[in-house]
DNA sequence: GCCGCATCCTGACCGC
DNA sequence: TGCGGTCAGGATGCGG
């Protein structure tokens, strides 16, 4: 389940092994992969300049104002592997390279990921300008964002998770934010305080780095690097996926709710639910 | 315009 | 063993 940290491995992957590489075919196995692009995304003979991010996008800007955008969805991967290697089994988009090196292909088992060619617009990618910047993006207006989350009449836990608001979050690392700062996931917005939000804010930045150093969070071998390999951040989380199991700051046992179709998990001591 | 919910998808897992 | 049901969840689009 790739959220920020998790994406930000893969960039940092990106960077190293294709950018300044020129592509020499681009080939498309599932027509879903490219959305409504197929026939369209072809981008043999472009360079790659560099590997981007902001929150869980990553677009790998090309020659001329243009980039290949991608989002590994909940199961996607982007695999630095030998030409040679045996096509995987649900390998969705495959670009080749003009220096006979690596591939670079896109697999994705539930097909919620995608990848596009798309016009940068101020450096940033069109189909992705409404979203917010991610907390560790100088962009990032922490004002703006408080200002925004007070206007609103939601909980705090949907809050974290629209990605207009703040990108990045999602269901992991808002469970582990709402626990740090000791909020429970069903509070109402308008009824924190700055301090609070601030608090909040410290918290999301605080366990997506700590999750970054370890190389990000897996539970099986669906999220991986551009090498094949899965991090270790599950050791380490405080509430996510530890239903029954005791809180790590007053051992009370951590409970899941049914939230939007999904879980939320929480100390019910720590993180007390609203009136 | 804002909010919340259903929807897309496949594989792992569980109980019968 | 095999089958059906449930769960995982980001973004989108639609209804209220």
């Amino acid at each position: 389940m790739p959220e920020l940290p998790e994406v930000e491995v893969v960039r940092r992957g990106l960077a190293e092994w294709v950018t300044g590489r020129t592509i020499a075919a681009s080939e498309v196995l599932h027509p879903r992969a490219v959305r409504r692009q197929l026939g369209v995304f072809d981008v043999a003979h472009r360079v790659i300049v560099s590997a981007e991010r902001r929150g869980k996008y990553l677009w790998l800007p090309l020659d001329g104002d243009e980039a290949i955008l991608a989002h590994l969805g909940m199961s996607g991967q982007l695999l630095v592997v030998s030409p040679e290697s045996a096509l995987e089994k649900h390998l969705r988009v495959r670009l080749s390279f003009a220096d006979g090196g690596n591939d670079l292909r896109f697999v994705d088992q539930r097909t919620f990921g995608h990848v596009m060619l798309t016009a940068l617009v101020d450096g940033v990618p069109e189909p992705i300008a409404h979203i917010a910047p991610d907390p560790f993006e100088a962009a990032f207006d922490e004002e703006l964002f408080t200002r925004r989350l007070r206007a609103k009449r939601t909980e705090i836990k949907r809050a974290l998770l629209d990605q207009s608001l703040i990108s990045g979050v999602g269901n992991i690392y808002a469970d582990e934010a709402l626990w740090l700062a000791r909020l429970h996931w069903a509070r109402p917005t308008e009824t924190l305080t700055k301090a609070k939000i601030a608090e909040l804010l410290a918290a999301v930045r605080q366990v997506m780095s700590a999750a970054l150093v370890q190389g990000g969070t897996s539970f099986d071998s669906l999220y991986v690097n551009v090498n094949g390999e899965s991090g270790y951040f599950d050791r380490s989380l405080e509430a996510y996926g530890r239903r029954d199991l005791p809180c790590s700051r007053c051992g009370t046992p951590i409970r899941r709710d049914a939230f939007m179709n999904r879980s939320s998990f929480s100390c019910p001591r720590c993180q007390r639910k609203p009136r």
